[in-house]
DNA sequence: CATATGACGACAA
DNA sequence: ATTGTCGCCATAT
């Protein structure tokens, strides 16, 4: 258990269980990694993103902060980008920022067993 | 080995 | 609500 991961796995499950965020839904970067089983490694999340590989078809853009804002620099290029892309699957972006409470991605039980991506390893 | 840095997070003032 | 600090995990120099 506990056990200590090779970088690509890692990136490979974060960037699992970011392909598991339902349309319409966000999750924060610590909720994530959580998920793909690297608790407070919110900053591996971003790390995961950054070096995404080209062509990649995954809903980057479904990641925020836990605050619920986007974290890029306001008004910069992927900033914009990001909250087009999450207003075209009808999430509501005010000042940057998404409501949580209404938008985060709440995966039951039975969500988190299908998928292999959760904690456990194969 | 020591720092600096980052698409973070929690918390105190 | 804002801002600053510190903790975290990994990479880059």
């Amino acid at each position: 258990m506990t056990e200590k991961l090779p970088t690509q796995k890692r990136n490979e499950r974060i960037w699992q269980t970011i392909g598991d965020i339902p349309q319409g839904k966000v999750a924060s970067y610590g909720q994530v990694a959580a998920i793909a089983g690297i608790p407070r490694g919110a900053r591996q999340t971003a790390y995961a993103l950054r070096v995404l590989p080209r062509g990649h078809a995954l809903p980057w853009y479904r990641v925020i902060t836990s605050s619920g804002r986007i974290a890029f620099k306001p008004g910069s290029r992927p900033f914009r980008e990001q909250v087009k892309r999450l207003k075209m699957e009808g999430i509501t972006v005010k000042g940057g920022r998404v409501d949580m409470r209404i938008f985060r991605w709440q995966p039951d039980l039975d969500e988190l067993l299908w998928k292999p991506s959760a904690t456990w390893d194969g």
